[in-house]
RNA sequence: GGACAGGUACCCAAGCGGCCAACGGGGGCAGACUGUAAAUCUGCUGUCAAUUGACUUCGGAGGUUCGAAUCCUUCCCUGUCCA
């Protein structure tokens, strides 16, 4: 009996996921969380440096809310303590320390955001620090002790860096360490992550089996790509759409992304069921235009972080902006000291352009209007009798008034 | 500690005494087109001044030279091999 239940939890769970290590450990563990009664404590890690969260993370924090739907506990873990190492997955780059101050700015951040998903009160939230700062040496020399240099370097992105020739440092062999030793002072049944994750958190299980623990399930999810279509969506590539920008930002970007990826962002980043999105990959194969669906797909997106009245105005607006071409609905507003100034100048100093060099040449490749008409003269003299739009290339709007 | 190879703009990567603000690719931005900020094509991509010009930039600091990213000295950093 409880066993057919928590098959069926399994397989709800299973869902949309890249691997699971192990299946049947999971199993296990779901049997005996329901004999026991017991919640099992699912953990994922986030990187305390960049406090924004994109729909690429937000698809292993719905795993962890099904979870919690499920009755289990979301450890969530900053890694305020790591974050000094600078998670070396992916490329080498050296993280700056924060400071105490910006972690707790950080943190307040995280929590508003991450609980446009998670539940609150079936969630922990813990610094690594915590447990990390108190170890003296000799705890960091005996981690060091249960793991050996060859594992650490079984790991693809090192061993390929070691092979290149690009240098690999001390501290970020002990990341993976350090990260693993987290599981064991949160005592995790599961810890989640991206498909990238996926050797750090193995290496939690293996410190866990050190520890006298029951080891941990991996479970990792797939990861999505950026807005480029290409590399994996990341702050650092600037290819991400976050949970808390503007509604509008969240479609237009959505908009943006290849038309190969529309059926893969459906399956990650909304609610549908796999039969609607079958119908949509055959209405697209069948020659439908994407844009319909993509449409779709930027609404579902914003309806689940916002609304459904947010999401038809955020489409509808985009639909006029670049469609129609006419002027959003709220732009911002700059006051002209003078009543009248060179366009370069004002380019400039609304910040719509970086330089005078920059604004020059973006008025002759056409791209700067005002009140509708282009201007491709860069000694034009603005006179600023009224208000005015100010147009420079599609997306930058900037009403211009009078002193 | 020794030998060798390297450190070039946001990234990768050419250049190895003047024609270098520095080839090429990626990224970014803009224009055209379109079904969208997809795709494709084209242009731009150090700053200031502007038809030609000036300034800052090729790991750091000095030097040689009319003139250096390019040669020399020294320092710092990275990799490979040897001890």
């Amino acid at each position: 009996m409880k066993i057919m239940q928590a098959k069926r939890t399994l397989e709800i769970l299973k869902k949309g996921t890249d691997r699971i290590i192990s299946e049947d450990g999971l199993l296990e563990k779901l049997v005996s969380s329901q004999k026991t009664g017991k919640p099992l404590r699912a953990k994922l890690g986030i990187d305390a440096s960049g406090p924004d969260i994109h729909l690429g993370f937000a698809v292993v924090l719905r795993k962890l809310r099904q979870f919690q739907d499920l009755g289990h506990t979301a450890v969530l873990i900053i890694g305020d303590f790591t974050g000094s190492i600078g998670d070396p997955t992916g490329r080498s780059k050296t993280r700056p320390q924060l400071t105490d101050e910006q972690i707790k700015e950080n943190m307040a951040r995280y929590q508003e955001q991450v609980f446009k998903i998670l539940k609150p009160e079936q969630t922990e939230f813990r610094c690594n620090s915590e447990w990390s700062n108190p170890l003296t040496s000799k705890d960091i020399i005996s981690l060091g002790a249960k793991y050996t240099v060859a594992r650490i370097l079984e790991r693809e992105d090192f061993s390929e860096r070691l092979k290149q020739g690009v240098p690999l440092y001390m501290h970020e062999i002990l990341y993976p360490l350090f990260q693993g030793y987290d599981s064991v002072a949160v005592k995790s049944d599961i810890e989640l992550g991206g498909a990238d994750q996926y050797w750090n958190l193995l290496v939690g299980r293996e410190l866990q089996r050190e520890f006298d623990q029951e080891p941990q399930i991996v479970m990792t999810m797939p990861l999505l790509e950026g807005t480029d279509g290409k590399l994996k969506m990341s702050k650092s590539y600037n290819n991400y759409i976050g949970i808390a920008e503007p509604a509008k930002e969240i479609f237009g970007k959505t908009m943006s992304i290849p038309d190969q990826m529309i059926i893969k962002y459906f399956q990650l980043c909304t609610d549908l069921d796999q039969n609607e999105i079958k119908i949509i990959e055959q209405a697209m194969k069948a020659g439908e235009n994407p844009k319909i669906f993509k449409e779709r797909l930027g609404k579902e997106i914003i309806t689940l972080y916002y609304s459904k009245k947010e999401a038809d105005q955020a489409s509808q607006e985009f639909e006029s902006v670049f469609k129609l071409g006419q002027i959003p609905e709220d732009i911002e507003e700059f006051i002209v000291p003078s009543n009248q100034t060179n366009i370069v100048e004002l380019l400039v100093s609304t910040k719509m352009m970086p330089s005078k060099s920059e604004a020059r040449r973006k008025i002759l490749e056409g791209a700067v209007e005002l009140n509708g008409e282009r201007i491709l003269d860069p000694y034009f003299e603005v006179n600023i009798d009224g208000p005015k739009i100010l147009k420079a290339g599609k997306r930058k709007f900037l009403k211009i008034l009078p002193q």
